[in-house]
DNA sequence: TATATTTTGTTTGTGTACTAATAGTACTGT
DNA sequence: ACAGTACTATTAGTACACAAACAAAATATA
């Protein structure tokens, strides 16, 4: 990329990647409309490990502390999630996923495959692993 | 990608998107304080037209009906821009930038140009032409 | 032991971002 | 002229996302 090239917004990385996250969230909430893509994460990580704090599960989940809460709140009101302080540690709060959590995380996750792959549906399977790359290589 | 792949949060394209645009964002502020970068894209775009109603304005930075209300309550409560219902159609706003606004996009493009470049600092500009013509193409 | 630091969680405030509903305006075809 | 349709803007409601300020608990260090 020419450094010297004019600014043209819909060039800048910033721009581009915001268009194609709109266009993979309308993708997941037509595939998915029981959760959020971020709610789903948290499902997800949480089902996988078993349990986890709340601060534990919003950074393996990329999620502030202030986001985390409120995610887990949503969840928590419908069930999908237990918690409670934990007794070693009186600061923590231990999170489980309920029955009902681990059912409808195990319903979703073959749609959840399903998204990603209609997302990355105009690349072919060497694109996807470029593409999967490079973007790792930013964060 | 082998479609067999086991589910694994950390590899969908959408959560590695979101990490990668967190990235960015806190890039962005540490850059250019003074605007986000949803508020730069609208007044980039409005002083590059010079002028633009509403709704057009919102198509061509995609942002829905609703967001671009938002952010340009918020750009005109600053005075970088103003509004006026157009008299040739009454449905219309009309959009044009202040002389405040204009000053402070030459201020801020520059910088803008600074960001695109510390984001993709860890590709070098053949891998930089690649990931913006890939996600281009998931759009 | 006493103090300082770190960790964890909560709350508040601001800013996207979308859906759905509403209302006014403009256009189209008959 | 009028009925139906499309467009534009606003509002209300829900859900991320981050910063900043705070409190409580645990850990480290003097």
């Amino acid at each position: 990329m020419d450094k010297s090239d004019p600014y043209v917004l819909e060039r800048q990385i910033g721009f581009v990647m915001r268009r194609a996250v709109q266009r993979h969230i309308a993708i997941f909430s037509a595939l998915i409309p029981e959760m959020t893509p971020t709610q789903f994460a948290a499902l997800a990580k949480l089902c996988e490990l078993g349990q986890a704090s709340q601060n534990e599960l919003g950074r393996l989940t990329s999620m502030d502390v202030a986001t985390i809460k409120g995610v887990v709140d949503r969840l928590r009101a419908r069930s999908l999630i237990n918690s409670a302080p934990l007794e070693s540690d009186k600061r923590r709060l231990m999170l489980t996923p309920t029955r009902k959590g681990r059912a409808l995380y195990r319903k979703c996750a073959p749609q959840a495959a399903e998204v990603t792959r209609q997302t990355l549906a105009p690349l072919d399977d060497e694109e996807h692993r470029q593409l999967l790359q490079l973007l790792e290589r930013l964060t």
